[in-house]
DNA sequence: TTGAGCATGTAATTGGTTACATGATTGT
DNA sequence: ACAATCATGTAACCAATTACATGCTCAA
């Protein structure tokens, strides 16, 4: 569960509200580890009872300012260092690669062809962040920039992929036939 | 949802059980979208429920064999085609990045290069995979091998930006310092 | 006869999403 | 006065994971 991670990474940079850290999710982390409203209050209580933050500071409208402990501090240091990252384990994308022998060709090109447009879209959207980022400048962009670097050359390996795929496809439209019909 | 679609994916090749099924999720889909045997057993409920899927026959030990339905064979149609896939949300790896200016460059640099070696092996764990899936051959095959080179280019591409990005880490050791300190 | 493998199901818990509910402050 | 924004919290629901629970069949 990464979430707690998150929130002590965000903590660690400076003290913060579960409002200041929902926009900081919407803003910076929504393609990496995106969070609800409802997730941040319920796991900063969460955080709270086990000791890794604390409330340093109320004010107005009930704002509660949270701030790390030293357990908390240990605790972003172990998990960045010590702990192997899980890889995502899902591929909504892939899945459907395993069952494209229903399709016929000319259907599984379409959407190869889709996939590789959408993914060079996405490589020029990151670029442009990327550049806009390198501009700003600020040492903290750093591991930014890294992050956003991995992105770019995902959009780019998924597009060359898309494109080769669809030149492996047979050239025969053989939509396999079923086996058997029957009306539930 | 994909398991749904995963499942009905599965049962358009051939009839198969709850316990068949987790077979081959075990077998050919873990690594793509992974479900337990509690999952099948329910989704299976559900999906007969809806109209999706049908008993075909009752075997030993209660053993219940599912096909699909026209219904079912549409909507994993209409899944395929007309469905835009969801990618990822969530990358545990890359979220430490965000959160590397807590480290000091040497540590940071070990965890990369670690990053680098184990994305190595991926690799050349996926391409014996391929290699022996070319092997046994048949038509089937194709769309597989398809999945399989998109995890290679992944690994790979995955290992040349580890090694980029412990590159680009700042030359002196700089942990940034914590503004305040508090225990809970 | 016994153990491996076949086969199904439910319960409890966790993490995530959507929706509901409320209210204070501040700038115009 | 009013709207925008700040600010917190809870409830209901859904998907996924782990654990619990049971029993049959077949081959050695």
């Amino acid at each position: 569960m990464s979430l707690r991670h998150a929130i002590l990474g965000l903590l660690y940079r400076r003290p913060a509200s579960g409002y200041d850290l929902l926009k900081t999710f919407n803003e910076s982390l929504a393609h990496v580890w995106p969070a609800t409203q409802s997730q941040l209050y319920t796991e900063l209580g969460h955080l709270t009872s086990s000791g890794l933050v604390v409330v340093r500071s109320e004010g107005p409208r009930g704002r509660k300012e949270y701030g790390l402990t030293e357990a908390g501090d240990a605790e972003l240091h172990h998990w960045l260092v010590d702990v192997e990252p899980e890889p995502p384990r899902r591929n909504d994308a892939l899945l459907r690669m395993f069952f494209f022998d229903r399709l016929d060709t000319s259907e599984a090109r379409t959407y190869l062809e889709k996939r590789a447009v959408v993914a060079g879209r996405q490589q020029a959207a990151l670029i442009a962040v990327s550049e806009q980022t390198e501009r700003d400048g600020g040492p903290l962009s750093t591991y930014g920039l890294i992050t956003l670097e991995f992105g770019v050359r995902l959009a780019e390996m998924t597009r060359e992929w898309a494109e080769w795929a669809s030149e492996q496809l047979p050239t025969i439209s053989r939509p396999e036939t079923r086996q058997d019909e029957e009306t539930g």
